[in-house]
RNA sequence: UGAGUCGGCCGGGCGGCCGCGGCGCGUCCGUCAGGACGGGUCGAGGAAAGUCCGGACUCCACAGAGCAACGGUGGUGGCUAACGGCCACCCACGGCGACGUGCGGGACAGUGCCACAGAAAUCAGACCGCCAGCGGCCUUUCGGGGUGCGGGUAAGGGUGAAACGGUGAGGUAAGAGCUCACCAGCGCUCCGGGUGACCGGCGCGGCUAGGUAAACCCCACCGGGAGCAAGACCAAGAGAGCACCAAUUCGUUCGCGAAGCGGUGCUUGCGCUGACGGGCUGCUCGUCCCAUGUCAGCGGGUAGGUUGCACGAGGCGUCCAGCAAUGGGCGUCCCAGAUGGAUGGUCGCCCGGGUCGACGGAGCAAUCCGCCGACCCGACAGGAUCCGGCUUACAGGCCGGCUCAUUCG
């Protein structure tokens, strides 16, 4: 996911997952590909900081696609005590969040 | 061996599995656009950071020029595209020293300021003290002493960051560069050395001069403005109303009626361009731009895409010139170009450091060395047009030069 209306539009219509480290917001099979879009504000850390929890997410979240309605819409925000958090505690709280959020 | 100082460098490594961005290649699929798979290659930092200086590049303005204003810089010589940077040197200060620090032009061009304390703070200044004289009073051992008044005196005391040179001698009522000798310091002439800042020396002068210019100011030198969201190209898009013409479509009683792509004209709105009048940081000649008004002409706006955009003041090696900064020659290499922004995720082993414990060795001991194990830690920090600097942040480690102290030879 790219442009600021798709991401606008999807954290306001989404159904929200909330966990400690993150919040998902899910549109579930609009037609066409299915998108991903994270989101880390300034409030997480530095720009290296930010960089990692990023890339945590991109690679954990590749490995749910298979479980995500096809044409889905997905936005991921992290949250300030996601700052140095584990790959393994992310994806508990990725898994619950998207549950909650309506995926599987 | 200990203490210190300066400079340079690195800033985790390897592997398994799963992945990402740019650019070529091959095979296959496809309606041209393109897509799938495989493989190759390149893919963050010493500060990529702060955005503080300097440039390249782009646009705007400019015949441009001068003065003024404003801002910046400030020892000298060199280096550089340039700099407020770097190198070497000078001077001052600190350190035994290696070395470090410097917001280093001018305080006889002028103006201002110098708190508190102190009597007095810049054409300085008599509070105490010292001194002789004078008159009154008190006292007297008849020498004088005390007190008071005006006067002389900058040697002494005290205040202060700073009090108008220092030491000695002469001199004097007491003193004073008042005079002399030496020293310090200031100014000037001359000689020698250096490209220069400046250094060394002979002589002379008047005897003595406070600080502050990051206070105003003076002097010398430098400076047009805005910035890659610069700028260029392309795609898409391009208002409303009225009148007329009208491709085409629909209906038709074949006369025509309705809708209307597109075009023309008028009105109005918005935007752009030009002219007039008026305004530009001030002035002069001159010129251009813009808010608004009038007139004329044109049609836009918008971070959509492409480009700018990565072969460069380039990296590495080597030789030469130079104390060095740096420059030159030769060879060799191609080395990030994303745009919700790639260079990673995870697991294992290793490496480095710290703490604790066991064992072994040296020692009277504190302790040191070796080895093994457990646990913990591995920093600061992510390109966004590019380059040269500066500044700031940083776990830990490596290499080298030099200095001082001690011991031994």
């Amino acid at each position: 996911m790219r442009s600021g209306a798709d991401f606008r539009h999807t954290i306001r219509r989404g159904a929200k997952g909330v966990q400690p480290t993150l919040v998902t917001h899910v549109v579930p099979g609009t037609g066409g590909h299915t998108s991903v879009g994270f989101v880390v504000s300034k409030a997480v850390g530095s720009a290296v900081e930010r960089n990692r929890v990023k890339r945590q997410l991109r690679h954990l979240m590749r490995d749910r696609l298979p479980v995500v309605p096809e044409g889905s819409r997905v936005v991921v925000r992290a949250l300030p005590p996601s700052q140095g958090a584990r790959s393994s505690t992310l994806a508990q709280h990725l898994d619950a969040a998207l549950a909650r959020s309506g995926v599987r």
